[in-house]
DNA sequence: ACTCTATAATCAAGTTACTTGATTTTCAAA
DNA sequence: TTTGAAAATCAAGTAACTTGATTATAGAGT
């Protein structure tokens, strides 16, 4: 039987591995598909989000907008991505994964996305309720240190 | 009140969120300290892993060893890591954090984790065990599609 | 004990991707 | 309707990466 301060050090450091093990998920597919390691991590978070913007896409990889612009050309010329107006921001262009693109990379992804939902499936909803609730939190956690950090980047 | 599949996609999400912010936290980090993409992720798996390989880091950052290795001679330069003889393996090299480093780049992650670690301790023992369960568990899909992936990679 | 193959790290040459700063267009606020 | 900010792009220069070869050591097979 585990202390409580051995369980708090269990779960720290499984969420720790838990971004280790994505890290180099993400790589592998990355390298599946011939893309460099910035073009695989904006496709991994338009495969999340759906659809983005090269600014937000420009955060997120830590690229320049102008380097972003340039990622988007190779993207979108490999067929991955599609360049659509804003509706909203006539300045602005939305940044959209193709179906193609879906079909070529679900192989890689479906099995493990099968495994993280046959797994949630077989938690009750009272253990569900802990595990988002903590997700959550603990996401937010680094969302308002991320906040924080970028403020007094000037 | 949740019906089990909402809260089954919430989860889902959750966690996808928790992999978002985790690589813009690390963005931020590494632009605080005037870090490249890489090496920012170079250091953020020594900040977890303490010691490591030019082999290992070479496959957590996707680069070759020889981009690894240039990459090491940077950090090193610059006072972030020391190369050390591996006392196991006279072709290897081990690759440590400096003490220094730790000093530097502590008030960057020290309130986040102490964030986490204080919201990690207002769960109870049993609400923990749920909790570390499904990240190794989680984690461990991860694991294995990524090998799969590796493994037919040639 | 002695090949032989594999692995670890490094280096040099060539290529790719990134940054900086300027430019264009549009938005939103004064 | 003027002004400052924001979105995306482009061109020139720089930084980082890949490829292939090299050196040294390890471990497996004979």
């Amino acid at each position: 039987m585990n202390s409580k301060a051995d369980l708090e050090k269990e779960v720290l450091m499984a969420a720790a591995e838990y971004g280790i093990n994505s890290v180099l998920f993400r790589n592998a597919t990355g390298r599946k598909l011939g893309l460099n390691i910035t073009e695989s991590e904006c496709l991994s978070l338009l495969r999340i989000k759906g659809i983005s913007t090269p600014t937000e896409l420009a955060h997120y990889t830590g690229l320049t907008t102008g380097s972003t612009t340039t990622m988007l050309d190779r993207l979108e010329k490999a067929g991955f991505i599609t360049r659509r107006h804003n509706p909203n921001d006539r300045r602005g262009v939305l940044i959209e994964i193709n179906k193609e693109t879906a079909v070529t990379t679900a192989p890689l992804v479906a099995g493990v996305q099968k495994a993280h939902k046959e797994l949630i499936a077989s938690y009750s909803t009272a253990e569900l309720e802990i595990i988002a609730d903590f997700l959550i939190r603990f996401t937010q956690n680094i969302k308002e240190h991320t906040k924080m950090i970028e403020q007094d980047l000037s």
